[in-house]
DNA sequence: TTTCTAGTAAAAATCGATTATTTTGCTTAG
DNA sequence: CTAAGCAAAATAATCGATTTTTACTAGAAA
């Protein structure tokens, strides 16, 4: 087989896990709704082995959950996990950023102001989809390096895991500029060094976040 | 078919992952070792899509890693890995004792004292294998009521993956009356409700294990 | 002797078919 | 008319076979 095709070909599985990861993020299921195999296997077009293997490790990320003998669902959503999501954000991801206005040098600095500048500029003419993973990577530039990889993959986790009431919230595209705004802000204490005005900065703005995101319950 | 014996059945998958989990934990397989499928199959008497499935749930959990077509491994153990875990059990489960000492009723006093009596109960009488599962239905106990279902689930993790790096070291079981007399005190500081205290003890304690787990690395 | 390549063996990944379980809809007794 | 029980359909879970990919080995050319 061609050299660069075979570069781009992952397992299907972890294919297949992707899109649906997205999917799942984008609300295009269903809180609490039934996935029914065959008809994944339909709108994917895929076998069932690396289907079930995509299910099984989105169970076992979160995202989805397995019920003895009747397949899998989507977790549902409710005011009180936001609430625990929250709260866990603030406290590592608070955490993180002080660490990384500690360690983070001259090429964090870039790429935070790149990731921040590609932010701004999808503010208003480009698709939903696109802003949605340019605030995803802006938000992991932030923390990139605090020096901790576990504490970078549970933020990631929670990240997802907010995502899915935070695109479902009725009001969340219109308060895109504040957020932006803060994320200006963000990026200005970050590499002036502010650790704490910084820290609390972003505490602050997970909670305006959470706040429109609180909608999509109920 | 019966019953009681259909209550007991979960699906195969999910049986395979407990075991799987558990040998992993045990240090049954080498860090880095390659797991051969056709030989898996045949140690766990499993067909090959519920072998699959729990391979692909402890990839996510993170026990094991999947290269692209070169099956599954157990991962690695580093020293700076260890280091990582160890100061995000320190924080989380801090955080998580203090809250439980703070929101833990009477019911959670009682699992304390009944927890931490099996274990001095089972100090050198009983298997390895077995001191291990009282150790941490302990911990468990012990930050259970701190009322956020992510932060249980992240130590949880942690201490599934702190584990790989205890049971392998050589000088582990030594230890063990040192670390049960922590556990009694443990136990008496949180009754006390003294949570400051309480949380710099554990600390201590998560760092005190971690010396010992060091010399599983290298 | 070393390096490249073709061929073969081994292993992982995927597929379609089969089996077991749950859900649904109908029938019948109360 | 309701509800329990049974049969049929639908769905999930598992299995063995097939396909694809990688790892190994031997032989030829430099």
């Amino acid at each position: 087989m061609n050299e660069v095709l075979k570069q781009g070909s992952a397992t299907t599985a972890s294919r297949i896990y992707e899109m649906l990861r997205q999917d799942l993020l984008d609300g295009r299921y269903a809180a609490g709704e039934r996935l029914s195999i065959a008809l994944l296997r339909e709108t994917y077009e895929v076998g069932l082995s690396p289907l079930r293997e995509a299910l099984s490790r989105l169970a076992a990320y979160g995202l989805l959950r397995q019920e003895n003998q009747r397949g899998f669902r989507v977790l549902e959503l409710s005011r009180d996990e936001l609430a625990d999501i929250t709260e866990m954000r603030r406290q590592l991801e608070g955490k993180a950023l002080e660490l990384a206005v500690k360690h983070g040098d001259e090429e964090w600095e870039s790429q935070l102001l790149a990731a921040n500048h590609r932010l701004l500029k999808a503010c208003s003419h480009t698709p939903v989809v696109e802003w949605e993973e340019l605030h995803s990577r802006f938000h992991n530039a932030l923390v990139a390096p605090c020096g901790s990889v576990w504490l970078l993959r549970f933020i990631s986790q929670l990240h997802d895991q907010f995502d899915r009431y935070r695109r479902s919230a009725p009001r969340a595209q219109g308060l895109r500029h504040q957020l932006d705004a803060q994320h200006q802000e963000l990026v200005e204490l970050a590499l002036a060094r502010n650790a704490r005005r910084a820290r609390e900065l972003l505490e602050e703005h997970i909670t305006l976040s959470s706040e429109v995101a609180q909608e999509s319950c109920r």
